[in-house]
DNA sequence: CCGCATCCGCGTTGATACTG
DNA sequence: CAGTATCAACGCGGATGCGG
């Protein structure tokens, strides 16, 4: 029996053929902010079966999308990371990332929360003119996660881990709070205010950044 | 027991949440190109269950990305249509359409055709800097299909049936002449030579059309 | 313990028949 | 023509097992 496919000769079919099935781009999405051990995609991705998670990952290495890679001694550990090809489709879900982060339901506290997670939106919502002139890197510390945000110019790029140069801004913030902030519903400057959220930096970082990536909150404001 | 969601809170998850379902995506894309009868969406859609169409139809119009409307008489027939906000997602998948068309088999004779498939490919790998200055229509009889492109001056819209004003172009081809063009495994004007294809218009107005749809075939040949 | 494979129960999907 | 009803087959979620 044929795999499932469309069989239509078209971009879109195509694609979905390739990575449209349960939880494939949620993987991508995981790897985009760099490699992951098998453990810490599947601590990433709760509700997946494991066996399942197995399987996604043969056929995104068999399409040449995602790559096995041994990590250099001492540590010596398997990851998997995405290829080139893989980051291209991790670029080319920007938009849809967008379109869904205008309808998130930000009062919906059950759903489950990740700095990451929320990085990688407000990753998607970047615009580039907002950056120009900026070079410098902003740290969050999240629940226990730290992930780093690099400014070049016009450029952004998100990665998981501490920066590893000196960053112009340190937030360590709770995810309600980071969730108020980018949704629009709290200002940066309310929540150093209030009880959860401390920075290291100055001022003028601090709202570099709130300017850089808050296009997720005007989004959201002009989609309702 | 709650539908299969993903319940994190991430751009990503959300818009699979909505729309990341087998063949939701290829609903929103056929009526991209304009609003379509129930009948007539089933017959761009081979594989699908009848069914299943009228439960993604109810879904999509819940969620606001689709509506029915009733077309003016004397023709008074109910179709489907894209909301704004179905037109943003339809936007939404370009770069995705993109990526999927770089992993076309061109080779693949299996495949079924369309001719609002392949031009819905070509318009998500259109370069808007191409068409700075140009604003006429072509027009593409294919298979029986009629379907027509216009440019406007760095805007590019794809649109079923017969352009309702008198286009620059009329190309009237085989699928085979349209993939092997869009494809780069022939020039347009190899087509025009052999016996598939035949055009009405200036030679000056092909080359045009040739330049501006021409991406897709620059990113097969980018990725390989 | 980590990285996977195997098994089972159920929801989703594919194919076709049916109805107003 | 525009859907609804029915049922078999498949994909997925959850648990468990197994080798290094």
């Amino acid at each position: 029996v044929a795999k499932r496919t469309y069989g239509q000769f078209c971009g879109l079919a195509r694609a979905l053929e390739l990575v449209g099935e349960r939880w494939t781009l949620l993987i991508v999405r995981d790897l985009s902010l760099g490699p992951q051990r098998y453990g810490d995609l599947a601590g990433h991705l709760p509700g997946m079966a494991s066996g399942l998670l197995a399987t996604r990952l043969k056929h995104l290495e068999a399409i040449g999308v995602v790559r096995r890679a041994v990590l250099p001694p001492p540590a010596n550990v398997g990851v998997y990371e995405l290829t080139d090809e893989g980051r291209a489709l991790a670029e080319a879900t920007m938009p849809l990332t967008r379109w869904g982060a205008a309808h998130l339901e930000p009062e919906r506290g059950d759903l489950l929360f990740r700095a990451d997670w929320l990085l990688s939106t407000f990753r998607a919502a970047f615009d580039p003119e907002a950056a120009v002139g900026v070079s410098e890197t902003y740290e969050f510390h999240v629940d226990g996660e730290v992930v780093h945000v690099r400014v070049d110019d016009g450029g952004l790029d998100v990665v998981r881990g501490p920066s590893p140069v000196r960053p112009a801004l340190v937030v360590r913030t709770t995810p309600d709070d980071l969730v108020a902030v980018g949704t629009g519903r709290m200002t940066p400057d309310d929540a150093v205010a209030g009880p959860g959220t401390e920075i290291e930096g100055d001022a003028d970082a601090l709202a570099r950044c709130a300017r850089i990536l808050g296009g997720f909150a005007r989004d959201r404001a002009a989609a309702g």
